[in-house]
DNA sequence: TCCTTATCGAGAGCAGTGCTCTCTGCTGTA
DNA sequence: TACAGCAGAGAGCACTGCTCTCGATAAGGA
């Protein structure tokens, strides 16, 4: 970090001043839509930074562009913990200690920061459209997911889905999967990478399901459970 | 309905009345929250019936007593459209051809009503907590997918899941499903029972993750692709 | 070193929000 | 028919996002 800043041609005192202003900002926003959930006021971030409201429409345009830097950041610590869960195992053979340990990282951070999760995977705010910017770091995830399972198959252990249904499914799907394939998962059989979306939807699925409250009365053991569901996609995917 | 009201003691005309006045400021409601998305605004639905917004709280507490209700009729809108689907298969031995029918009826009826689906499923509002009118409404498709599976098992056409991880499972999982069993799928057999928790999760993990953006440059072919991936869990629960 | 220029924060203000309180006119009911 | 209770209006409070203007300040070129 300290790298790239000084990779940078003329930091300039304002402008590194500014990058800590917004960083400041980002984080008092972040505090408070913990705190307070989806409502996140720009007077309240203001007024707990001892500014005035108008004063932080210098460093974002709206308080839908703060909430897109929010979103940004929220992709990539989720992709940072990912990331790391994936790597912390150090055997790569080991394809399924890597999914498990890559899916729980999901939840767990979920958990840790569930305001920031529903602004990622919750309803999207009404006429809102997501900047190229977030598409290339909310991938970061499948990416970590799908490079579990090309691993597997480029070393032989995996050939195919432990489970899969009968024929190629319609064509425009498959179209769809050569499309994802070219772009995460080089040479991955169309079978195995339909496997792998399953088990991304599921893995979504059931933390946005915990998260978003539709366990209440259902579900009480919920660790158990997310480790019993990746266990089975695990399973689904013959990892 | 017609007949509930009859059989009401003393519908007072003002009874009535203000029934009506509820539903219409419910039906407005409704149309801006399709309009506009969540941000649903007291004033501008008042504004939109030629009244003032102090008038509505003479029906309804609060923004949020208003969104509860709008909560509870989406429940119960989509239990309607799903039990209808599922019972429009004459065939009742048609376990696939129910379930096919009835998640659709799922998908179909959050694509049309998009802004009351992010209502039910989507990231909650902070400080909220469903009331228990709207617990049992939300348990009606759920409960019309586990039919599905207590008549196979009933008539002894499905006996266990088409896949399931070896093992029981945690303890802690195992007497939350017992829980559910004996809510709403007597008799089921633990697999079967996990299977059909694995495809309910699938099921509104599709749905939502198309809804709320997440297969955009993903999926395209999206009625294919959730046909595709229910097919899938048919086949995994063995109907 | 000085001076221009860009930036930053404050403040006032606009239109909108949820919600409360008071007041009045109407009307269903006894 | 008398009237109690209800519905709606209106004013008002505290809050929101956002805009505009206006000084103070500091950076960088002459």
């Amino acid at each position: 970090m300290c790298a790239i800043i000084s990779a940078m041609p003329a930091p300039s005192i304002r402008a590194r001043i500014r990058a800590e202003m917004i960083d400041e900002i980002k984080a008092v926003a972040r505090r408070h839509l913990a705190a307070e959930g989806a409502n996140l006021s720009l007077r309240a971030v203001a007024r707990d930074m001892g500014m005035v409201s108008s004063a932080l429409y210098r460093y974002f345009a709206s308080r839908d562009d703060l909430l897109t830097a929010l979103i940004l950041d929220g992709y990539n610590a989720l992709g940072d913990a990912v990331e790391s869960a994936d790597a912390a195992v150090t055997d790569r053979g080991q394809l399924r200690a890597r999914w498990l340990s890559a899916t729980r990282a999901v939840r767990d951070w979920a958990l840790a920061n569930p305001a920031e999760y529903a602004l990622l995977y919750g309803s999207p705010v009404p006429g809102y459209a997501a900047p190229q910017d977030t598409i290339a770091a909310a991938a970061r995830t499948p990416v970590v997911l799908a490079g579990i399972l090309t691993d597997g198959y480029a070393s032989g252990t995996v050939t195919g889905p432990g489970f899969a249904p009968s024929g190629a499914g319609p064509e425009a799907v498959r179209a769809d999967l050569a499309r994802t394939r070219d772009g995460i998962a080089p040479g991955l059989p169309e079978e195995l990478l339909h496997a792998g979306l399953t088990s991304w939807l599921q893995l979504f699925g059931v933390v946005s399901f915990e998260l978003f409250g539709q366990f209440n009365n259902v579900i009480d053991a919920r660790a158990e459970f997310f480790d019993q569901q990746m266990e089975l996609m695990a399973d689904l995917m013959g990892i």
